[in-house]
RNA sequence: GCCCCAGUGGCGGAAUGGUAGACGCGGCAGACUCAAAAUCUGUUGACCGCAAGGUCGUGUUGGUUCGAGUCCGACCUGGGGCACCA
């Protein structure tokens, strides 16, 4: 018996495609382009399950669609920037780049044992000055176009390391390293436009036909269009005011309180002389910076004693608080608070005493008795206590207050938006320079193009706390370009989507001395189908669709949209295990016991299983792409990847699941191997075939039209389902069936060109098996014969008030009114009537006949 | 807190509003074997029944429909994102 050597197989097929050059792709001829991408990791040293995953999806696609004629781009290539190098550094006293070039060598190694389709040539690593010297130019040309500006904002302060935390290094408020409590800091800090084409992005996103709705959805809440209006209340005694945003103007009449930011410029004068104040923006400045530590903490406000003046009722006035939920960078930074019709707001009042003064009643109510309890009353109604608008719904009243304010020249409608402007300056060392020179005299000077690029110095040390660039002599102090006066670098360096939003332009063309051709990109723009993870849905999405806006308008390429199709894969579980002192376990920790109960490998003590969750290294439940490969190879564990669930779903890592599929690759090579009758040879016509031989016919090629249809719409658990069905159907015809040479010959080949997406060596290995001198690879695609994909006879459902009761064969569309006696004439639809007459018979052709009585 | 998604056998999942549970995993029984592994065959939602067949069943609950896992409303549970992780 030849047994499926994979170790030698997989090896032998790999070295044959790179050898031939199967996948490096070229723009042009006859055949149209398809350009597939995955996500590029980051190179954190080895590649994970959800790497595996995530490229598994994309060969498939890629492979189907090369079959099917198209001409195809699959490139890959790495995100290499990034905050893991410099704790690496610190960490372990190696240089981030140098870690990051061993991890790449290890990962790219990986990735070519799992026999991916990618045309190599093409690969690229944003930590080079080949890749990241372009983006330095982008940014200049940004400039010019007025995409950059220059603010200051808001960042997590560590005042022990002297440096900027991101928030995943902020836990409870406090640095994770110095452990002490987080400040936030106000920054000079670039900033690129974004919000310039926040209508367009959002109009897009309606086109974007072939990505997911709940990205869509996701984005659309993202950037959040709101209508409202921007008014300015009088302040008692001063002579600025303040603006406020609100997009329920209507309410203006329950007004009870003005909130401003902490960080508002009215309340930092106020602070400068009221300690009590300084104090509590000092509070509100340590919450840390992300929407979800502003909005789940508890509500505070600090009365500054400063009164409003109501735009509409004559001598009201309303208290002017600093709140810790108000936003500065939302909005102006000020609100209006009405505690009736507004939760937060609502809360607020209940804390510090205020009015609640309910301005919209539902229909019918009566404004005199109409008051509010625990919940605001959100919902349309008629205005009340609210003079000119009363008896007005909620939309009308909007619009009338609006009206009226513009009137007084108080204010003005407005479109507000949720979506920020892109801040790119990052306080780090392991990033791309900011071209930039700071010079006393000339302010900021850009880099010019002809000093590019700025290379990001390799001699650095980390051993001070803070940015190493900042403590670099020669690298930092440099002359004036303007001037020629000393002057100092931007030391700051771009944020790493920065470089993940172009990078699959750059694969179109990844030339020396400019960031990409533009016939290239014209050509393989924008990416057919992007596949990865459902987390990059927003930022890094919403970033590229950016970016790839704002290069067309200058210049770069022709395309609006980078990604016309996007398929967002689900992460990858595994069971979670702890011994007996509570500590977690690895999977190879662990094993069956003789009872069948988990226990620890050597110790034999008892380990509790806890359920399925999501792989991470805190919790120990993950498994090793690498040994998988070494056990079962590349094409078990992509089979595993793809038959167990739908690809937007989480999947479960089972070690009895990877057993199935490496028992079923092993039986397919069985299959062609040791065949019950010699295999037929090549090209022989179809003999006479038995009845049960002509079904599995058919049903060959209904799994080719069914799993065609599988891989167009992603379904591949489903694709792969229809393989074995087909594959059972071959195994169980009797040995003695006349023709089955034949059909061994013609039906395996269908499963071996159907799987070889998924299995791609394995398919090799049996496509040379079946006598083929060609490559798999360069095969095409099947067609099914259209007059064997429909059946004669047909089983039919019969009900009787819904409820199956029986089946009958019918010849194909046969007549209603047969199929309606026929069902009718049952034993068992007669015993279910019980002698009652039919009301009604729905009778759904080829599938179901209903009798109502 | 806000936004988004998902709940179907012991498990992963399948099902254009039309026979719920395809396919796989696991279990059980059997064949082969000195034995084991591998492989093959049968069986496998629950309950009642010798059988034919029947009753129940897709997180909970209400509705629309001849017919609901699928559509609508309310709720419960789990997961993801929230702008310096990538």
């Amino acid at each position: 018996m030849s047994r499926y050597n994979v170790k030698e197989t997989e090896a032998r097929w790999q070295a044959e495609w790179d050898k031939r050059g199967c996948f490096a792709a070229r723009e042009g001829g006859t055949k149209p382009k398809y350009y597939v991408l995955e996500m590029f990791p980051y190179p954190s040293g080895r590649i994970h399950m959800g790497h595996v995953r995530n490229y598994t999806l994309g060969d498939v696609v890629a492979r189907y669609k090369r079959a099917k004629g198209f001409n195809v781009l699959h490139p890959m290539g790495w995100d290499a920037f990034g905050l893991p190098a410099e704790n690496a550094a610190i960490q372990n006293k190696v240089h981030p780049a140098k870690w990051t070039r061993e991890n790449i060598a290890a990962m790219r190694d990986q990735l070519k044992s799992m026999g991916l389709s990618y045309d190599w040539s093409r690969e690229v690593a944003t930590c080079e000055p080949d890749y990241y010297r372009h983006e330095q130019k982008m940014f200049l040309d940004f400039l010019k176009q007025g995409l950059v500006y220059r603010k200051e904002s808001w960042v997590n302060w560590d005042p022990v390391e002297n440096t900027v935390l991101a928030n995943e290094q902020v836990i409870d408020g406090k640095g994770w390293r110095s452990g002490v409590a987080v400040e936030k800091r106000l920054l000079a800090q670039w900033f690129l436009k974004i919000t310039a084409y926040a209508q367009d992005l959002l109009d897009e996103l309606d086109r974007l036909d072939r990505w997911p709705e709940r990205v869509r959805l996701m984005q659309e809440n993202w950037i959040g269009r709101s209508e409202g209006l921007r008014l300015t209340f009088a302040l008692e005694g001063r002579d600025q005011g303040v603006e406020i945003f609100t997009t329920r103007p209507d309410t203006l009449f329950g007004a009870s309180f003005l909130a401003i930011a902490a960080n508002h410029p009215l309340a930092q004068e106020l602070a400068r002389n009221d300690a009590l104040l300084a104090a509590f923006v000092a509070e509100c400045n340590r919450m840390g910076t992300s929407e979800e530590a502003i909005e789940t903490a508890e509500k505070k406000g600090f009365d500054t004693g400063l009164k409003a003046i109501h735009p509409f009722i004559a001598g009201r006035t309303v208290p002017v608080y600093i709140a810790n939920f108000v936003l500065m960078d939302y909005g102006t930074g000020a609100i209006f608070g009405c505690p009736a019709h507004d939760e937060r707001d609502l809360e607020f009042a209940r804390q510090y005493g205020l009015d609640v003064i309910a301005v919209v009643a539902p229909a019918g109510a009566d404004p005199a008795t109409f008051a509010i309890g625990d919940t605001p009353y959100l919902d349309d109604g008629r205005l009340i206590h609210s003079d000119f608008l009363n008896g007005l719904n909620v939309a009308q009243a909007k619009k009338a207050a609006i009206e009226r304010i513009e009137q007084m020249g108080q204010g003005h409608r407005t479109v507000n938006w949720r979506l920020r402007d892109w801040g790119v300056s990052r306080q780090r060392y392991w990033g791309c320079p900011i071209p930039i020179i700071h010079c006393a005299s000339c302010g900021i000077v850009p880099v010019p193009e002809k000093d590019l690029p700025v290379v990001l110095p390799e001699d650095v040390g980390f051993d001070k706390p803070g940015n190493p660039l900042d403590h670099h002599p020669s690298w930092k102090n440099v002359p004036c370009p303007t001037c020629g006066k000393p002057a100092r670098r931007e030391t700051d360096t771009f944020d790493t989507f920065f470089e993940s939003s172009w990078y699959f332009a750059r694969f179109c063309a990844p030339v020396e001395g400019q960031a990409f051709t533009k016939s290239a990109v014209d050509y393989w723009m924008p990416v057919d189908q992007y596949i990865g993870g459902i987390e990059h849905a927003i930022l890094h999405l919403l970033y590229s669709r950016f970016f790839t806006r704002a290069l067309k308008d200058c210049g770069y390429l022709s395309v609006r949209e980078p990604f016309a199709g996007l398929l967002t894969q689900g992460m990858i579980c595994h069971e979670t295990y702890r011994g007996a002192d509570g500590a977690w376990l690895f999977p190879t920790e662990v094993e069956k016991g003789a009872d069948g109960r988990t226990v620890q490998t050597g110790s034999g003590q008892a380990v509790a299983v806890g359920r399925s969750e999501k792989m991470s290294k805190s919790k120990k439940n993950v498994v090793d792409p690498e040994g998988i490969i070494a056990t079962y190879g590349a094409d078990t564990a992509r089979l595993f990847m793809l038959s167990d669930s739908p690809p937007e779903r989480d999947l479960d890592w089972t070690e009895a699941g990877v057993e199935g599929a490496w028992r079923y690759i092993n039986r397919l090579w069985r299959m062609a191997s040791e065949p019950p009758q010699p295999i037929a040879a090549i090209g022989q016509p179809m003999p006479d075939l038995t009845p049960a031989g002509l079904a599995l016919w058919r049903l060959t090629h209904k799994t080719i039209a069914g799993v065609t249809d599988d891989l167009d719409r992603f379904h591949f658990n489903k694709a792969v389902a229809r393989i074995r069905e087909l594959s059972n159907g071959l195994a169980d015809l009797p040995p003695d069936t006349p023709g089955l040479g034949w059909l061994e010959r013609n039906v395996l080949e269908v499963i071996v060109r159907l799987a070889g997406p998924m299995v791609p060596h394995l398919g090799e290995a049996l496509w040379r098996e079946l006598g083929h001198d060609d490559l798999l690879v360069d095969a095409a695609w099947p067609l099914p014969d259209p007059a064997l994909l429909v059946d004669d006879t047909i089983v039919v459902a019969v009900q009787v008030n819904g409820k199956l009761r029986g089946e009958l064969s019918l010849p194909l569309d046969v007549d209603k009114t047969i199929a309606e006696r026929e069902a009718l004439a049952l034993a068992n639809v007669q015993a279910a009537m019980a002698g009652k007459a039919p009301k009604r018979v729905i009778v759904v052709p080829n599938r179901i006949v209903n009798v109502v009585v």
